[in-house]
DNA sequence: CACGAAACAAAATTATCATTCGGTTTAGTG
DNA sequence: CACTAAACCGAATGATAATTTTGTTTCGTG
C-alpha cells in the first residue's frame, strides 16, 4: 500500500483511541512506517490529515447511505434499507464511527471544514425532502427529520459498540421501527 | 467566590472552545486570576480538574431531570416534561451540553470515571422501568429506550446551537412528539 | 502574640512534540 | 548512462506545557 494512504489509516487508528493531540507524528510516524518527514512530504501539517480522514468518511457516508435503495417500493422499506445501510458501515467501520464520534467535531473539524463536505450529503438530502412532498413522512423541518434519524442509528451504534446491548436483530428491529415511528405520518 | 471554583469553571469554558489539550493550565490560571501553583493546591492533575467537572454536570443531569414531574400525571406528560427539562438545561448551560459532547468522551472521560458517575441516573432508569412494567411505552429494552431519549434531545440542542433550526415552540413540539411516537405503545 | 498549617505564588524543571532542514535514495526520462 | 525531480529519511530546532519545588503570605488557635 502508498506511504499516503498507510499515514492516513494509521493517523485514523491511533486517533481514535487516543485522541488527537494525544498521539505525537512520531508514533504515527513509527506505526505507519515511515520516517517523520515523509510524513510532512505529503502533508502541509498535522491538521490537514486529520481533515483527509474526515473528508473521507464523508464521502463513505454519501455514496454508502444511497447503496442498494430501491425505487419502486415504499419510503418505509427505503428508509429501513438506509438506517441498516448506515448502521452495518458503522458496524463495519467502528474507526469511522469513532472518529466521527469524538474527533469529528469542534473545535477540531471547523464549520468551516464541516461546510466543505455538505457536497456529499445532498443526495441523501433530496431523497427526504421529496419523501416529505409526498407525505411519506412528518410534515416536520427537513434538518429536524435528517438529524433525529442520525441520532438513532448512532444510538443504536453506541449500544453495541459499549457492549450495553448485544443488538440482536430483534433489537435492531426495535430500534428501527421506533426510528421510523417517529417520523412516520 | 473561591479560587477552586473559579479554576473548573475557566477549565470549564476554555475547555469548551479549545479542546482539553489546546488549553494550557498557564491559561487557566491567567484567566482565573490564580497562580499555576494554586491550581495544583487543590487538584492532583488536569485530569482530575476534568473528571470533577464532568461529575459535577452528571449530578446536575440526575437533579435537573425528575424536577417538576407531577407523578399523577400520564407518562407520557411526565416524559414531556422530562424532555423539556433536559432541553432547557441544555439551554441555558451550553457550556455543559458542549462539555458532555466533545469533552465527556473516551478518551478523555474513561469508562472507569463513567462507572463512578451511573448513581445519578438511577431515579430517571427505575422511571423508565416501571413505564415499561406498566406498559406506558413499547416493551423494548431499557437501554434503548434511554439512550434514543436522550439522543433525541441532543439532537434538538444541536440543531438549536449550530443555529440550523430556530426551535420555535412549534418545532419543539414536533421534536417532543415525534420523540414520543418512537417510545409509545 | 507566636506558631503551625493551609493557601498561595511563580520560577525552575523536565519532557514532549510539531515542524524544519540538510541530506540521501529512488525512479523515470532523454 | 547521466540527470533531475520527486520520494524519503531522521537528527536538530524551537516552542510549549505539565508538573515540581521552593518559598512567601494568610489566618485561625492556644
Amino acid at each position: 500500500m502508498d506511504k499516503k494512504q498507510r499515514i492516513i489509516l494509521t493517523m485514523l487508528e491511533l486517533v481514535v483511541e487516543q485522541g488527537v493531540h494525544a498521539t505525537p507524528m512520531s508514533q504515527v510516524a513509527k506505526e505507519a512506517g515511515v520516517a517523520v518527514g515523509t510524513i510532512y512530504h505529503y502533508f502541509k501539517n498535522k491538521e490537514q490529515i486529520i481533515e483527509e480522514i474526515y473528508s473521507m468518511i464523508c464521502q463513505d457516508f454519501g455514496i454508502v447511505l444511497m447503496a442498494n435503495v430501491p425505487e419502486d417500493e415504499s419510503f418505509e422499506k427505503q428508509y429501513r434499507i438506509m438506517w441498516l445501510n448506515l448502521y452495518n458501515y458503522f458496524l463495519g467501520n467502528p474507526l469511522a464511527f469513532k472518529f466521527m464520534e469524538f474527533v469529528g467535531v469542534p473545535p477540531i473539524i471547523t464549520s468551516e471544514i464541516r461546510l466543505k463536505n455538505v457536497v456529499h450529503f445532498v443526495n441523501i438530502k433530496n431523497k427526504f425532502l421529496t419523501a416529505i412532498l409526498k407525505k411519506d413522512i412528518r410534515d416536520v423541518h427537513l434538518r429536524l427529520v435528517l438529524q433525529m434519524t442520525m441520532g438513532n442509528v448512532i444510538s443504536a451504534t453506541r449500544l453495541k459498540f459499549k457492549k450495553e446491548l448485544p443488538m440482536s436483530s430483534n433489537q435492531i428491529d426495535d430500534a428501527i421501527k421506533m426510528s421510523w415511528d417517529s417520523i412516520k405520518v
